[in-house]
DNA sequence: CGTATTTGACCTGCGC
DNA sequence: GCGCAGGTCAAATACG
């Protein structure tokens, strides 16, 4: 794996309110874009821009996008109605919907839900906000998890789901996560991983799997945004390569981790330099896209200046 | 020893 | 109402 194992990532794109929409891909997705992105390293670009998409102009992706034959695509799509649980992010549907694209190679898929999980938080109390009932000591009869009042409805926040090419299942995006759980997949051989972002105050999710059609492909779903700064720890320039705004969390509800979207791609995991080739992909990809977004005015509420700084357009390393 | 991971049990929601 | 599957908790365990 020389420069990168991700080269083929998978960024798909779609929105499901709940985790459960992403049978939008299927039939009845209110609306599905796709675009073509340049060929280097469409990861970045894809995923950051699909993520600000999703919140502000999903018809300008697709635009922005159709910059180059590509190497990837990108599906986006917003759905309004919520869904249940079942239909969620299953492994089968991204793979079974998208199909056309898991036979590309070098296409990424990601997929987010955004406007209606716009909701947020909530509902969030339901079991992360008010985790272990600690305060309420209302244990409820076993081990006392839930804690959760009938009442609400269960919103999801809003949901980035997106696949990658990796051997590695648990990518490095520049946050701690902590594993919480893992369960077996129906239909599939490997296991779906939970992760929770470490910081308190953040209650940031992520699931990972593997595709059972293809072994090689990590789906990644975040769900909700982190409300804090990339950890210096990790690479010293991930918190400083993005202004404070980007790193706080959308006023749209949008996901608010393109920093970690870039630094999930491509190889990140595959190498200890990243840094710098994330900026010089960064650099490559997010131009046209911010070219774009300037052309069509795009609202992105500061985020995509925020998120392309000039200095990456400059190739700072 | 502190932190992260593992893992079985439990809870929730949905379809039948 | 029951069973299934997804999601979460938390005790136990592993690791640095």
């Amino acid at each position: 794996m020389s420069d990168h194992g991700f080269r083929d990532f998978y960024y798909h794109a779609s929105a499901f309110n709940n985790d459960h929409d992403q049978q939008s891909f299927g039939g009845e997705t209110d609306s599905i874009y796709r675009a073509s992105l340049s060929s280097v390293d469409p990861s970045y670009m894809s995923f950051t821009d699909s993520l600000h998409s999703t919140s502000m102009d999903y018809g300008s992706l697709e635009k922005a996008f159709g910059l180059s034959p590509s190497s990837s695509e990108v599906f986006s799509s917003v759905e309004g109605s919520s869904r249940t649980m079942k239909q969620q992010v299953g492994v089968e549907d991204l793979v079974g919907n998208t199909g056309e694209v898991m036979g590309t190679p070098n296409s990424s898929i990601c997929s987010s839900s955004s406007e209606a999980g716009c909701e947020e938080d909530s509902d969030k109390t339901k079991k992360d906000g008010q985790p272990k009932g600690s305060e309420d000591g209302g244990e409820s009869s076993k081990k006392g998890k839930k804690a959760k009042t009938k009442g609400e409805k269960k919103q999801r926040e809003p949901r980035f789901a997106f696949m990658t090419k990796s051997e590695v299942d648990h990518l490095e995006d520049g946050y701690r996560w902590r594993k919480y759980g893992q369960k077996a997949v129906k239909n599939s051989p490997y296991p779906r991983s939970y992760y929770r972002c470490t910081t308190q105050k953040c209650t940031v999710k992520k699931r990972v799997e593997r595709s059972f059609q293809d072994p090689s492909t990590v789906i990644t779903t975040y769900e909700g945004q982190h409300n804090h700064p990339l950890p210096t720890t990790l690479r010293g320039s991930a918190a400083g390569l993005f202004p404070p705004s980007m790193l706080t969390p959308s006023p749209l509800g949008a996901p608010s981790f393109p920093h970690e979207l870039l630094m999930h791609m491509p190889n990140y995991h595959h190498q200890m330099n990243n840094q710098a080739v994330a900026g010089s992909m960064f650099a490559q990809n997010v131009s046209p896209f911010q070219q774009y977004a300037h052309q069509h005015q795009v609202p992105d509420y500061g985020l995509l200046q925020d998120m392309v700084p000039p200095k990456f357009l400059k190739h700072e390393p």
